[in-house]
RNA sequence: UGGGCUGGCCGGGCGGCCGCGGCGCGCUCCACGGAGGGCGUCGAGGAAGGUCCGGGCUCCACAGGGCGAGGUGGUGGGUAACGCCCACCCGGGGUGACCCGCGGGACAGUGCCACAGAGAACAGACCGCCCGCGCCGACCUCGGUCGGUGCGAGCAAGGGUGAAACGGUGGUGCAAGAGACCACCAGCGCUCCGGGCGACCGGAGCGGCUCGGUAAACCCCACCUGGAGCAAGGUCGAGAAGCCUCCCCACGGGGAGGUGCGCGUGCGUUCGAGGGCUGCCCGCCCGAGCACGCGGGUGGACUGCACGAGGCCGUCGGCAACGGCGGCCCUAGAUGGAUGGCCGCACAUCGGUGCCCGGCGACGGGCCCGAGGACAGAACCCGGCCUACAGGCCAGCCCGUCCG
RNA sequence: CGGGCUGUGGCGCAGCUUGGUAGCGCGCCUCGUUCGGGACGAGGAGGCCGCAGGUUCAAAUCCUGUCAGCCCGA
């Protein structure tokens, strides 16, 4: 899990990471990435037409879960502003759909330079 | 043993790895503003949900009167309060346990009752019944009888329509009939007696003889209701020159308090804009700004905020809801919003053309394999209501069947 | 947190105030017209009125509850 320092708060930082970053999108969730100077920071869009609360919740906590692991595997880049989105598909999905799904569209929208 | 009714309760367990939020206590680093890491502890619900009611709390108002608006609706009790709960009454349903009911008033008034039907609200006569008179036909003991038809008068029993047709059954009576009259029954009203706090119930007598339904139509009656909401409200901070009032003065200026961005247009400063008293009117109070448009700034922290009509146990009162007393306990506080992710093990349950055992059989028991956790996520807090919900547990009661 | 609106044939809407007959346009089907199609003309099918109760003789309409969708204000 993503301690609370490590998550975007305004809204402004999710309009910047969404209208100015890249992005990559799957069947399940869309990300967002916009580049910047401070250390990475992690939102998640999980609209009403995902779910009731229950599930809207589930997917949230399994994708913050995903961006942990993600980031200690060194698969995200070190800096700017990532959002990730869930679309109604994520609902149903398992864990191993949203990993890959998010694995692959964190690949495309990260900068063609690794950073460590 | 089969089926059913009611009330109460639970609603996933254990373990491992990796994590999140609150609180507490050490540790390390430091540019003293903080940063990192460790340990302990706590961390969603019976509905946290829908937001349909009632309160607590906070701010505003408190000068009333009239009209209005909304809500509630058997009786008694419980409660902080309620549209909630309990008990009872009445009506309806069920063999029964039990269940359901927005359950005041229709002689205060107004409206409505389609279609059908003759007639639909102090109603009405289509077929019909009956009488009188005229005409026609048949019979015949020559004056009547029967049938048809026309006119006039009487009747409302029967047919038929309808959701509903102005009591029901039997009799008297009559040309035929009718509460016209009589008996019983149903219903209405009044009086008295008995029971109950009461709604109401039981009984006796009398009366006129019958007087529809709809107020979840307007309405009448009784009772209740000030407005807003934790984005309430409070403290600090940020944004900014300025503007207003008062005081001192050597007229250069200084101090205190208040307000709180700029521009434009309109209205207005006791000839009073605008606001408050939930809407309107009267009246009262405050009163120098108010309304609209355009552009801009902030949108942060702490508090409110977790001890409350609180929970559990016992006991006493009460049919019960509930209340009194005593003891014990402290139990989530997020704010892009924590309470989780993954795995394993048993267990409830379900499925299997699977295997074994018992039995003639329906079936029962065991093993194996597979599936597999319902509805749903606190946001100021309580009391209710309503809605969703896999499965399970406990207690009481009713009906049927079999055995003793 | 507060307030409001809408659910009616396949689609878009009337009807609800004042309860008794569910109507309009587009679409669909059949026939005609045309060599054929479109357009046009004639005829026709299709609606448990979101759901569940209740009031009433009678409910799309009135009342209560519930579900879904949408909008507005702070």
């Amino acid at each position: 899990m993503l301690a609370r320092d490590q998550r975007m708060r305004r809204g402004a930082e999710f309009a910047t990471a969404v209208r100015r970053g890249r992005r990559a999108g799957t069947r399940t969730l869309v990300c967002h990435w916009a580049d910047a100077e401070d250390p990475l920071r992690v939102g998640f869009v999980v609209s009403k037409a995902v779910g009731p609360a229950v599930v809207r919740n589930r997917v949230k906590r399994r994708l913050r879960h995903l961006v942990l692991d993600a980031g200690r595997a060194g698969a995200l880049p070190a800096g700017g502003l990532l959002v990730v989105r869930a679309l109604p598909a994520a609902a149903e999905s398992d864990v191993e759909r949203l990993r890959s799904d998010l694995e692959r569209s964190v690949q495309r929208v990260r900068p063609p330079v690794v950073a460590a």
